[in-house]
DNA sequence: TCCGATCATGTAATCGTTTCCACGAGACGC
DNA sequence: GCGTCTCGTGGAAACGATTACATGATCGGA
């Protein structure tokens, strides 16, 4: 491997005026410059980032770790973070928990260890020592999705609420009035307060949230199935499933389709978080959207400020409501008013 | 940051022996790797892996640079790949290329700056630079899924040729004869392969390829959609659509569905990689299965050989067909004969 | 003409490890 | 009792960059 060492050899020059030129460093004559750059491309050096880093402290890397590579809600959010961090000059390396604190815990250490500029997470609970440490230790972190309550970390997350609230309306304007929900876990600031919210949505109509109808899943296929399953069981099913993400929704759509009933005929079924294969299931399904990219971009911006030094702000985006087929037709298709 | 140094001074020994003892090395006492072990708990001491590589030119991560992070036949891959790589000991990079060589030569040259151990990446085509150049040079590469032809590097990939042949048979069998295709790329190796294979198969059941019914996509959603529209337009559309990737056949469903057609009755369509999101389509989708999640374990494992010294060789793992409902009901339904 | 500022460059320290080499202390064989 | 080995340890040299500081040349102004 070629070295700068070489390159000043090649030149004629000393290793620091090689460095400098290599650097863009203002005082640096033409005639220096030119030979750097002949003798690099002569011998086709690249700078060796482990040594930069070690000197400089800066490795020009930021972490992200996320719950699930295979939820395409959190692909989409890592590719938009990938796209942000390049134009700010960041290159990133993903870790993937899995939904598991102990992977996270592993991920967010070796991105320490490897003294990334900055870290991104999406923490799965409270349950991860190394994401407390790494929240109040020197490295920036910021939070992103989820969050750890009482941790003060800087969070970038889109506010599900109003969307829910909404969702609830349209299912309770379509006749539903058996409604469960598959929630995600408890540990979870995003399970919490979607669970919470569709509870807040039921009591403006007068309904309860009876315990039987709150399937306690964990953001995985294989739970939205479980659940589903259950609440078929029971004496009085629910009329319309609410799972709280979309690979839960898929698993509800398998344990549906198993017992050979129809959405929405026999059961309406709406998800959490929208991707682009939700239009071409059978039926297309009604979801809240979140703006998943704006969101990884924005963290992004917000992780660079406070590498800059800057303090960042939190920043909630709002989701919205996509009615589709699967919770039933709209009331009043036949009846213009 | 606390250092090696600080843990020496603590326990009262030479850095030397400090890392001897981090590193298991036979020669150090009991009672010096107990002292070594009390300093660095009490200091919280981890080491600092830039350093560590500088010094030992491994950094203990191996790159992956792939096609298209949406496209959930990648994100599995990847995801296997990180599994493995976990494994072996080694953590993983991830770059994403959009179908982009530009991006693919960006992250190429990223990761070799990085001095990453090895280098695992699906070639979007031969057109990037610096894969070529990583190619030749002293990093261990190995191609997984993708690959550039008369480049001597190991190969991970699926053959999907016999699983195609088995394809055509089955649309052969309920009856279809104008088949069309959406390639990928002509530039890539997988792009290549499908249509071949198809145009073979179709030669065994004495049936063409015209001109018109091969589709140039690029594996990305919108490409299907436009090859869809351009297709349901011939003044003789094809009875079948077979898109050679996952996101393409998403487009062609797209296409399909806004002319107000239905699948299987209007047109069939076929695709190539399975992903869990075909069984709940409108309807479910036939379509070839790679073994990903194996071939991106195997991959890991051959580049790990090559980086331990060893000759890594080539593997081909076959893919199968997985008949759903998309291309209509198979016609012995009604002669159980 | 001389002095101080400016400029281009070089010398060397530094980042935090690993590892080669040397060294002293026992153990052992003869 | 004396070389020879082994063992545990420490000193110091790498690894490949950046950068504070020193140096000599050039230049402008008084």
């Amino acid at each position: 491997m070629v070295s700068i060492k070489d390159v000043a050899e090649s030149a004629g020059l000393s290793v620091a005026t090689v460095s400098r030129a290599l650097n863009g460093h203002p005082s640096v004559s033409d005639d220096a410059r030119e030979r750097v750059q002949a003798a690099t491309d002569s011998l086709g050096y690249r700078p060796n980032v482990v040594a930069r880093s070690l000197r400089t402290h800066r490795t020009g890397t930021i972490g992200l770790v996320i719950s699930d590579v295979l939820n395409p809600y959190f692909t989409e959010l890592a590719r938009a973070v990938e796209e942000e961090a390049r134009e700010l000059g960041y290159s990133v390396i993903i870790g993937n928990a899995d939904e598991r604190a102990d992977l996270e815990d592993h991920h967010v250490r070796g991105l320490l260890d490897r003294r990334i500029d900055g870290l991104l997470v999406s923490p799965a609970d409270g349950r991860s020592p190394m994401t407390l440490e790494a929240a109040t230790g020197p490295t920036p972190v910021v939070f992103v999705d989820r969050w750890i309550p009482g941790v003060d970390v800087p969070v970038v997350r889109s506010d599900g609420r109003t969307a829910i609230a909404d969702l609830v309306d349209h299912l309770h304007s379509l006749g539903h009035r058996r409604l469960a929900i598959i929630a995600g876990p408890a540990a979870t600031t995003t399970g919490r307060e979607r669970v919470d919210a569709f509870r807040a949505g039921l009591a403006v109509h007068g309904l309860a949230l009876p315990e039987e109808y709150v399937g306690s899943g964990d953001f995985q296929a294989e739970s939205g199935r479980a659940c589903t399953e259950r609440f078929l069981n029971l004496p009085e099913p629910p009329d319309v499933i609410f799972a709280t993400d979309n690979l839960m929704a898929l698993g509800a759509l398998d344990a549906i389709g198993a017992r050979g009933l129809r959405v929405p005929r026999d059961i309406a079924l709406a998800a959490f978080d929208d991707i682009p294969w939700f239009s071409h299931t059978d039926p297309p399904i009604t979801t809240i959207a979140q703006p998943t990219a704006e969101l990884g971009r924005v963290a992004v911006r917000a992780l660079a400020d406070l590498i800059a030094g800057s303090p960042a702000s939190s920043t909630v985006l709002p989701a919205h409501l996509v009615v589709r087929r699967s919770c039933g037709e709209p009331a009043q298709q036949g009846s213009h008013t």
